[in-house]
RNA sequence: GGGCGAUUAGCUCAGCGGCAGAGCACUUCGUUUACACCGAAGGGGUCGUAGGUUCAAAUCCUACAUCGCCCACCA
């Protein structure tokens, strides 16, 4: 007997574990089709299947991949608005007797967690600068693998039904590895390149971005109008202006027609006389201003844009932490925002400032994380080509220099740029936006698309496969790794702290040196050392003891590793020697009276590395030395002169240096090579999500799951939010065109923001933040889905409140209630009986099921039904069928107030009602008749209503139809 | 500057050519016998404004007003 309350807490746990252990999840796992029995009955019924049923009639396929929450928190509302409606889709799909695939995910979320990171070490007083770069991945790794097991049981905790057995991590390394060639092909076919362009600094986090990664804040600025020889230039920014040195007019501009393209006049400027170039170009807006300017190509994408089109000089003026550059003279060295003041002081005292406009409002590009003033710099960055010819759709843009062999460009697709590929897509109906005004966003969008900059300055995510041949620069993209060797200097000494000059004197280890040792150790233990090759003095032979603790790897020593013998100066303080010897020291042959000459040690060590290199290179080898050996390698490597090698800063103790061992260089010939330090902007991964995710679930223990991506792709529904339309689904229909030849998935469904009841959007500050487990664990997970369901449409914002929570939560009761109704008044003769029993016995339900699903009807005991019994179950098929109807067109909410209509204000206030006297009847036909009637039109409720409300429904079909699992039932 | 959208009951929103709808809130009444997390009845709207198309407009078109979102290299 039904409990008098739904008690979602104790139901929910419990109902989810009986899904998951059923394996259903899995669409590979799914009972053949009319088998529904569950787990433990199966193996005893197995044969009256087989008899009876084909084994398999799921025939096709229906697959949504889930968008990966970030895996740098908990599970928020937003969360749960995909949850929500992803599993509706699922679970529907799968009542239809499709293979629903729902393959559930997490993604690294490169920059977006970094800066999640970056904060919790801020708030432990920790500096990212200064942890090393594997220790800084691995602390963040284990961050995110805790955030995405929380993630995974918030996740059951909503009732998502999606396959765990399938689900993928961003980092997983088959996914990197289909990453990796996607890279690589989009390089072979010429649309991607690396380039010294101008990027979207983020001074903060030390990283470029991507255009759309930015935001564009209205403030307030002095507008300064500068003389700038016979011209009056304006700008908000004097502090970019040092090395300005062309001014730039339109070629119509009459006012200065007597100014001739490539001039050349005397100025004044800020810290003297300069030479400027007259350039014409028509990106100026005469009616802006003067109708002049100069440009500060290293430092605005418009002035780059205009150098680049007349092959002008570009000069970096401020570094990338926000400081003048020498260039600015006396200003060197301040940061920009002291230095500004200061500049328009040394203007008006040189009589240059002509005016300034105090309440100058324009817009400036931020980042979209902290809020800081993007500095545009020009860097060597990767850049994925969007359109067919760069930058067509803007004349003021030429085409960039490396672009220029654009004839050479080839690739399966007849030459169409990723643009065009997404944008016929969608043109042409093979994918299709819900809703549809989204479109012509979503064209708008693609219409002013520029060249994607993928390289990101930081630590987390994925490396860019790109290596750089050491000795000559030349690119290598995503080659065979022969093996990775490792330099490292010993760690600290106390002779080392004390400046003495230590030579080969056999000096140990300090605390300080041990400390550093261990912490390399950890950083080197997951990178696969199979051999250390030590110099044998004590503070190389102690650090590599420590290492191999760690790594257990085996040393071998070489005493040909050790430090270059400095004779009569070992021992020196470090100034007493330089000023004895200094000058025969830091030359290449000259040597200190009982030691031995750069020459010499140089013969030595790269000797030495030579003949390691030949014997190991297919190994992983760590090679512990000196400061001197590690300088000397490098510049071999390098082929530095000697004065190159002694410009550069002496090698920190314990600092690991690198190297990748492949293939010998075209080139050079040369084989160590230097990978880019760079990762992929997440996007670029996500962007592959759906293709990836299908090719990486190839399990070798399934043979089911080779024709994985064959049976589940093209998926048929990415179902996200709209705010990252450009961000992540415009990229995953390019790359996913591009890399399969086949569109990603065939529908779009855009949900919007969720706001509370005052519409406001939820932040942590205003404190209306609604935690969905929260709400979930009060009202229960089917309130909160339905109460993110019902009375929203695609693609805007979602209002929710608690009482609307409470008002589903009610819904779940009211169902149940119903439900014990009907349980109460089941005649005595059927009470008692299994669901089987009942259907050889009686055989009445069995039949008015199939009446309900539109199917024979039978005339067997057709007297029992009153004409009202059959004209309710007619209204039940057509509800079901109207709600069937809904959701395939997306309508969620409709279907979901559609099935909530019924079952409140149809099946409980008047059919319920109208029967209660029949059931008190004294005819045995007509009290058996209006029962059997009341639990068909409960258990078909039951069905509609499951993909919105899971728990609770399957909990009551549980107590009528014990044998069966309502959520593989036939809707 | 360009694009997209919204304006319907007190609130949050559906409806998008055929008698103006839902949930919540409100009023009145009811309830021993599935449910007060309940039931019955009810009040409440010139569908932003002004034109137009149509037999018929909340719905289609055109302006306007107000609000919101997205995109954008006027120094």
């Amino acid at each position: 007997m039904l409990e008098p309350r739904y008690d979602h807490q104790k139901t929910e746990e419990r109902i989810y574990k009986l899904w998951e252990k059923s394996g259903y999840f899995n669409p590979d796992r799914l009972p053949p089709v009319g088998a529904n029995l569950r787990e433990s009955k199966r193996e005893s019924t197995r044969k009256n299947i087989s008899i009876n049923q084909p084994v398999n009639q799921h025939k096709s396929a229906f697959t949504i991949i889930m968008p990966p929450p970030n895996a740098n928190g908990s599970l928020h509302i937003g969360h749960a608005v995909f949850v929500t409606l992803q599993d509706i889709m699922t679970r529907f799909a799968r009542m239809r007797g499709k293979k629903a695939l729902w393959l559930p995910g997490a993604d690294h979320a490169g920059f977006e967690t970094w800066v999640v990171f970056d904060k919790k070490l801020e708030k432990e007083g920790r500096n990212k600068y200064e942890i090393d770069r594997e220790q800084l991945f691995k602390e963040i790794w284990d961050f995110t693998q805790n955030n995405k097991k929380t993630m995974e049981d918030q996740l059951r905790r909503l009732g998502a039904s999606c396959d765990w057995s399938r689900e993928k991590f961003t980092l997983d390394s088959d996914i990197v590895k289909i990453v990796y060639e996607t890279f690589e092909k989009l390089y072979k076919d010429g649309l991607i390149y690396r380039g010294e362009r101008i990027v979207n600094w983020c001074p903060k986090h030390q990283t470029s971005l991507s255009d759309i990664e930015n935001q564009f804040r209205e403030q307030e600025d002095p507008f300064y109008y500068l003389k700038y020889g016979p011209f009056t230039i304006a700008t908000a920014r004097p502090e970019t202006k040092f090395g300005d040195k062309y001014v730039v007019m339109h070629p119509d501009d009459k006012r200065y027609k007597e100014y001739a393209q490539g001039q050349k006049i005397e100025v004044e400027w800020i810290n003297g006389t300069i030479t400027a170039t007259i350039v014409k170009d028509k990106a100026i807006d005469m009616k802006f201003g003067t109708g002049v300017m100069t440009i500060t190509p290293w430092h605005d994408a418009t002035d780059f844009e205009i150098a680049e089109r007349h092959k002008l000089e570009k000069e970096q003026i401020i570094d990338f932490r926000g400081k003048l550059l020498p260039v600015a003279g006396e200003f060197a060295g301040m940061h920009i925002k002291n230095a500004r003041l200061l500049i328009i002081e040394k203007l008006v005292s040189k009589g240059l400032l002509v005016k300034t406009d105090e309440h100058y409002k324009h817009s400036v590009r931020v980042c979209y994380k902290c809020n800081t003033a993007i500095e545009p710099q020009i860097k060597s960055q990767w850049f994925i080509r969007m359109t067919a010819e760069p930058h067509a759709q803007n004349q003021k843009s030429p085409p960039a220099p490396m672009l220029r062999r654009a004839g050479k460009i080839k690739n399966q697709n007849g030459g169409k740029s990723l643009r065009d590929l997404g944008v016929e897509a969608v043109k042409s109906k093979k994918i299709k936006l819900i809703p549809r005004r989204t479109e012509k966003t979503f064209f708008n969008w693609m219409k002013n698309l520029r060249d994607w900059n993928i390289s990101r300055q930081i630590t987390w995510g994925i490396r860019i496969p790109a290596w750089y041949c050491i000795t000559c620069g030349k690119t290598a993209v995503n080659p065979k790794i022969k093996a990775n060797w490792f330099l490292i200097r010993h760690g600290e000494t106390d002779w080392n702290k004390e400046g003495r000059t230590q030579g080969q004197a056999d000096v140990p280890l300090n605390g300080e040196g041990r400390q550093q040792a261990k912490k390399a150790a950890e950083t080197l233990k997951h990178r696969g050392i199979d051999l250390i090759i030590s110099s044998d003095l004590g503070r190389c032979r102690e650090t590599a003891e420590i290492i191999r603790e760690a790594t257990g790897a085996e040393v071998i020593f070489d005493k040909n590793l050790r430090e270059r013998h400095l004779g009569i100066t070992q021992g020196m303080a470090r100034d007493d020697r330089n000023a004895m010897y200094g000058d025969i020291l830091y030359t290449h042959e000259g040597k200190p009276p009982g030691g031995e000459s750069f020459k010499e040690l140089e013969e030595r060590v790269w000797e030495s590395f030579k003949h390691h290199k030949k014997s190991h290179h297919h190994k992983n080898i760590l090679i512990v030395t000196h400061g001197g050996p590690i300088r000397t390698i490098i510049k071999n490597i390098k082929k530095w002169t000697i004065e190159e090698m002694l410009e550069r800063d002496a090698i920190e103790n314990a600092k690991i240096v690198e190297l990748t061992i492949s293939d010998p260089c075209s080139t050079c010939g040369g084989d160590l090579y230097e990978q880019d330090p760079d990762v992929f902007d997440t996007w670029f991964s996500s962007g592959q999500w759906p293709f990836a995710t299908l090719m990486a679930t190839s399990d070798k223990r399934q043979a089911t799951r080779k024709n994985g991506f064959k049976t589940f792709y093209p998926t048929d529904v990415m179902e996200t939010g709209y705010d990252i339309l450009f961000l992540w689904v415009a990229r995953m229909i390019m790359l996913g065109l591009y890399r399969t030849g086949e569109v990603p998935f065939k529908t779009v469904y855009l949900h919007g923001l969720v706001l509370d009841k005052d519409r406001q959007k939820m932040s942590k500050s205003k404190g209306n933040v609604i935690d969905p487990l929260g709400v979930a664990e009060l009202y229960g997970a089917d309130a909160l889905r339905m109460a993110l369901v019902a009375g929203n449409t695609a693609g805007r914002d979602i209002v929710i409140s608690e009482e609307k929570i409470r008002g589903y939560r009610n819904f779940a009761t009211k169902i149940w209630n119903i439900a014990r109704f009907v349980q109460l008044h089941k005649p005595a003769e059927l009470r008692g009986l299994h669901a089987d029993q009942r259907g050889k016995n009686i055989s009445v339900n069995p039949r008015l099921r199939q009446a309900s699903d539109g199917q024979v009807r039978s005339n067997q005991r057709k007297s029992a039904l009153s004409q009202e019994d059959r004209k309710n179950i007619e209204q039940v098929r057509k509800i079901k069928a109207k709600v069937a109807t809904h959701i395939e067109k997306f309508e969620f909410h409709l279907a979901a107030e559609t099935v909530y209509h019924y079952i409140w204000h149809t099946l409980a206030d008047k059919i319920i009602e109208d029967a209660k006297a029949r059931l008190n009847s004294a005819d045995e036909n007509d009290r058996e008749a209006a029962y059997q009637t009341l639990e068909t039109l409960l258990l078909e409720s039951l069905k509609m209503l499951h993909p919105f409300m899971p728990f609770v429904t399957e909990e009551i079909y549980r107590k009528f139809e014990p044998e069966k699992m309502l959520m593989v039932e036939k809707w």
